[in-house]
DNA sequence: GACTGCTGTTACCGCAAGTAACTAGCATGT
DNA sequence: ACATGCTAGTTACTTGCGGTAACAGCAGTC
């Protein structure tokens, strides 16, 4: 039947591959990072070459499963970033943004953190570069809204971008660290880790009997 | 001929398996972390069921690799830690020693951040946790230090130990993205850093016309 | 009917991790 | 002298994964 043109083709092609994304998911969240392709095309109902059509390689498929969270989380952090309040507030709000989002689903972070890649070896550059790791991206996204937003003399920008991926550095290891074995609860780490970066640490005086820090 | 009792023999057990490590080291370097075991085994003139009879698997291989850069940075992150000078200059210090550490030899930053581990299974949990990556050693490490000279109140220990994997991380994620780009001085990162730490975030006033971090 | 472009298949290659079974040297206990 | 035990070493194998032909069926288009 004369259905439709080239555009139902090419959005039913959209459809599978996003079908076959959540089957992917699935897999990758039950067995981790290292779920084989067949495992993954079983769950799709369907056999390995198909997902090499799609995909082009394993480490592709897990770039399309990387960009859909990872563009989800920054822009959860974007919100988080433009909340009401004074610039404390929107930090503590930032941190507490991202520290639920990766205590809620703990499997996603660790399969985006942690993406046990296998490249050897990335002919050319690939130009669409959705492949730049959650990190580096976050770092980017902070270090452009800090020298929006703030006034750092001549070098703004430079003294932004390093601030912007410090920031986020920390936050990274905490949480990681914070997932691992939650010694304390999230408000805690988040006002503590707020205070460090408010100054908190050059303030306080030595404990007694040390050399200082 | 009569040459030792049994000590001799576990001695030379151990300088072989020195032996292997450095063998492993240099292919590692020279093909990065997914070396198979069969280079590695050829690299030191033998054959891949000795390595797994001295490692067990490829990740008691890798780990016994890491460990010893890992024990070898950490040791020099604690000498910059105690080195001469104020607070700040200790700071700038220790960020120098591990900027300039992964500067120096980022082959082997590469292996021993992104092991690219394929662990899988982990029988009962290893008693010896020399697995512990590098980031979590390094945090508690700084943790400890900190909470040992400054006095945080009554949640010192806790206060430490968020800062301590907080501040790596910075560190961490920074020195990362800097290492690839290399879009500054050793010197100006090192400052801008340090400047962060010491709350320059919280004292910055807003830039005109915008809302505020 | 021939062409294109998608869906899907089976059957294979190459290669890496890991193991089994065996041999050879060498120091020791009897 | 002989057996024991411990190490270093081997060859040859199994299993499983990433990835790739080569092929078949089923739309709609010219």
């Amino acid at each position: 039947m004369e259905t439709g043109q080239r555009e139902d083709q090419r959005a039913a092609t959209q459809r599978r591959r996003t079908q076959l994304l959540e089957a992917a998911e699935r897999v990758v969240l039950r067995d981790g990072p290292e779920a084989s392709m067949n495992a993954i095309a079983a769950e799709a109902g369907i056999t390995k070459p198909i997902l090499y059509r799609h995909f082009g390689d394993k480490s592709g498929l897990y770039r399309a499963l990387a960009k859909r969270h990872t563009d989800a989380l920054l822009a959860t952090l974007r919100t988080a970033l433009d909340s009401p309040g004074d610039r404390r507030d929107r930090v503590e709000a930032t941190l507490h943004a991202y520290l639920s989002a990766i205590e809620t689903r703990p499997q996603v972070y660790r399969f985006l953190m942690h993406p046990a890649e296998t490249p050897s070896d990335e002919k050319g550059f690939d130009v669409g570069r959705h492949s730049v790791p959650l990190l580096r991206r976050m770092g980017e996204d902070l270090g452009e809204v800090i020298a929006e937003r703030l006034d750092l003399g001549p070098d703004t920008r430079e003294v932004a971008r390093v601030w912007g991926h410090g920031i986020v550095g920390m936050m990274y290891a905490a949480g990681d660290w914070w997932l691992g074995e939650r010694p304390l609860s999230r408000d805690l780490l988040v006002r503590h880790l707020a205070d460090l970066l408010w100054g908190r640490l050059a303030e306080t005086g030595d404990r007694a009997g040390s050399r200082g820090l």
